[in-house]
DNA sequence: AGCGACGATATACGTTTGTATAGTCCCTCT
DNA sequence: AGAGGGACTATACAAACGTATATCGTCGCT
């Protein structure tokens, strides 16, 4: 076998995570796929054998990606090192972009890939609430199974919104001034919240 | 014209709300709608025009519904009533479940109904924040702004997860235990959070 | 020198797709 | 009674799709 990939692997893993990630997988053809890598149709059977075969690999791909991401939050578990914790992710964002995007348009085509991506996402942010709770920064009487699922509503929600961003904010989710202010917000919710209990 | 709805376009809207949101729009054909509605392919176009005219009137339909449910959220502005009113939402969900989950599909495949459906929830959720800055209910210090993506991100994030529930965490998400779990946590989060600042 | 093996291309095949056309049924209004 | 129109069906068509097959060049190895 040989020591380096293929190039038009790559470009087709490349070219696929980016249009399945734009228009969703169903609606981009192989052929638009195979010009935008700039090989040709007949490469995707070489490498891939399917349709299907080039996105279980994009999406064994791109848990590879996330993977890295989810190692940056798991470091820096604690209220201290929660926003650090952030910055080492969004600092990862700009490099990976589109395996992000991919990885949100996969969350709402079940497959096993994105069941797989979910039961990941949702075991990292359970660890992150339990890591908290072992040093003492859990608030008593949490709802530690709750708290973990809106650690993951926390981080997909400016990705499924990100398309939307530009217009209806003015900027990109990723853009610095949004990630300084939503870090600011998310550690104020999640240490005291925002609504007072009385008037 | 006539006063009843055509029984058949309403069976078209019904069946490709249903099949789009599972699937997705480019997944599902125009035959496989027809066929589970009842009704012949012709009628689409009769109705509709094209695959898109059909997509545009699904997602006028939806918007609608949709609004329904915002109405009970600004209904019960503060958070004595915030409870009351995911309660009131939540009757809501069982009976547009599939109104919810294409609403959920059309977040992710971008298209003007969309984008509107997108700025008008943010829209909503800002008027949530600015009604309970009014009542007096917010904390000082607040970044408003946020706190509305915020309370996006809790609107979204059920929906987003809920093909994923089952499987990762034994139920629904719109399950009657899971909702009463999640109002406590909310609850919680909003006024108080969960996390120590310090140890 | 020769021979696989592999990366890559070109082209053909059968199916499915969205759209178009022609026609049927049935109710309403005059 | 009969004309018109809206709801609906059946069928045809060209384009696009995923897949299959045949072929080529070029390495590395014996």
């Amino acid at each position: 076998m040989s020591q380096v990939e293929a190039a038009g692997r790559r470009q087709l893993l490349k070219a696929g995570m980016k249009l399945f990630a734009e228009r969703g997988f169903a609606a981009v053809g192989l052929r638009e796929i195979a010009a935008a890598a700039g090989v040709s149709l007949g490469l995707v059977r070489t490498h891939f054998g399917s349709k299907d075969g080039l996105r279980e690999a994009i999406d064994a791909h791109v848990l590879e990606e996330i993977r890295a991401l989810y190692a940056a939050v798991l470091e820096h578990s604690s209220v201290e090192a929660l926003e650090q914790a952030i910055e080492d992710a969004l600092d990862w964002i700009p490099r990976d972009h589109d395996a992000l995007m991919y990885a949100r348009m996969s969350l709402m085509e079940r497959t096993p890939g994105s069941q797989a991506l979910f039961d990941e996402m949702l075991a990292v942010m359970r660890q992150f609430i339990d890591n908290n709770a072992r040093l003492g920064f859990l608030q008593p009487d949490v709802d530690r199974e709750w708290a973990a699922i809106y650690m993951v509503f926390d981080f997909i929600g400016p990705a499924v919104i990100e398309p939307f961003a530009e217009h209806a904010l003015g900027q990109s989710m990723y853009a610095k001034p949004m990630i300084a202010r939503r870090n600011a917000f998310m550690i104020r919710l999640f240490t005291r919240g925002f609504l007072k209990r009385e008037r």
